[in-house]
DNA sequence: CGCGTTTGACCTGCGC
DNA sequence: GCGCAGGTCAAACGCG
């Protein structure tokens, strides 16, 4: 398919779901996710809604499908379909609104925003889940087989789905390894850490896989950033990421023809996790855990008159 | 013809 | 209570 695209930073949003406020994460990796209590209709609560939001290099995005448009939507592999566009305050950026077109009745959004103080980064905002499995047709590289990802304690808060899982599945099944940070994890004791960053929770992230999926050989920069160098992992967190490796190797297996760059990776975080582990060395600092690929991310006139847009 | 985008209007939440 | 700003709706339009 097209380019995809790599998930670069994600940071958690606040209850007031303003990423305007909140696009300056550092330039490194970071994974964010947001908490929060899906209220009734997404269009009566702005607030406590379960967000993510993803920053994203422009040029992979720019790579993927756009028309001059300064925020098209990042090429995940879900079907986005644009409902609104709104200028935002303080940024010169408009903000795009998406809704997926995969599933009639699929509550899942995205909102896609260049950021303002880094115009070569995109923020893209997912909210709510998809509730209907993997669009296939649009899932290139599709294995049917894998196990389910290890039994990480099902997320605290929503139930993870079989579609979810499912989902989570075919598109661990994609190659790529991918940073998963999660910010302010002074909030979170540690499980609650990883339990955000699991596929069930509020699911959100089974859609982040989604864009995971795409994701092209490139990302082995991002992935080996700095902060990708100093991590350090948890017991508890140690955990979930070693029980995933047996379903690594089975996967690596699976996949002979990747970027050798990606799987160069791979070996050197888990190298280097192993080694943390023998050192017992305590990690997530104040910017929060991670993980690394996309199976281990699972544990990841108004206005018109005014706005004239 | 179906699907996606554009865009003006409307609705809602929140801060003052 | 009011105004602002964000979020969504839906008609019009474009494209394949």
């Amino acid at each position: 398919m097209e380019v995809g695209f790599h998930p670069f930073t994600l940071h958690q949003e606040d209850n007031q779901n303003s990423p305007e406020n909140s696009d300056e994460p550092p330039p490194s990796t970071l994974f964010y996710d947001t908490k929060a209590t899906s209220t009734s209709s997404p269009k009566r609560s702005r607030r406590g809604t379960h967000k993510r939001v993803v920053q994203v290099p422009i040029k992979d995005v720019e790579g993927s499908r756009l028309k001059g448009e300064t925020n098209a939507p990042p090429s995940d592999s879900w079907a986005w379909r644009k409902y609104g566009q709104k200028p935002i305050k303080g940024s010169p950026y408009p903000r795009g609104y998406y809704r997926c077109s995969s599933s009639k009745g699929c509550p899942a959004r995205k909102q896609v925003e260049r950021s303002r103080t880094d115009p070569t980064m995109v923020m893209v905002t997912y909210s709510c889940e998809h509730n209907h499995p993997w669009p296939a047709s649009r899932n290139h590289n599709h294995h049917p087989h894998h196990n389910p990802p290890p039994a990480s304690p099902p997320s605290a808060s929503t139930p993870t789905t079989e579609a979810e899982t499912s989902i989570t599945d075919d598109q661990l099944e994609e190659e790529t390894p991918i940073l998963i940070t999660q910010s302010e994890p002074d909030q979170l004791e540690p499980e609650q850490k990883f339990s955000s960053l699991e596929v069930g929770s509020c699911g959100p992230f089974s859609d982040q896989y989604g864009w995971f999926s795409d994701l092209d050989s490139t990302s082995s920069t991002m992935l080996e950033s700095p902060l990708m160098a100093r991590d350090v992992v948890e017991d508890s967190d140690m955990a979930m990421i070693f029980s995933i490796r047996e379903d690594e190797e089975s996967f690596f297996a699976d996949l002979g023809e990747l970027p050798e760059c990606t799987t160069v990776f791979r070996r050197r975080e888990i190298e280097r996790v192993e080694e943390h582990r023998r050192n017992l060395a305590p990690w997530c600092g104040s910017t929060g855990c991670f993980c690394k690929t996309p199976r281990f991310a699972y544990s990841a006139a108004k206005d018109t008159k005014r706005s004239n847009f």
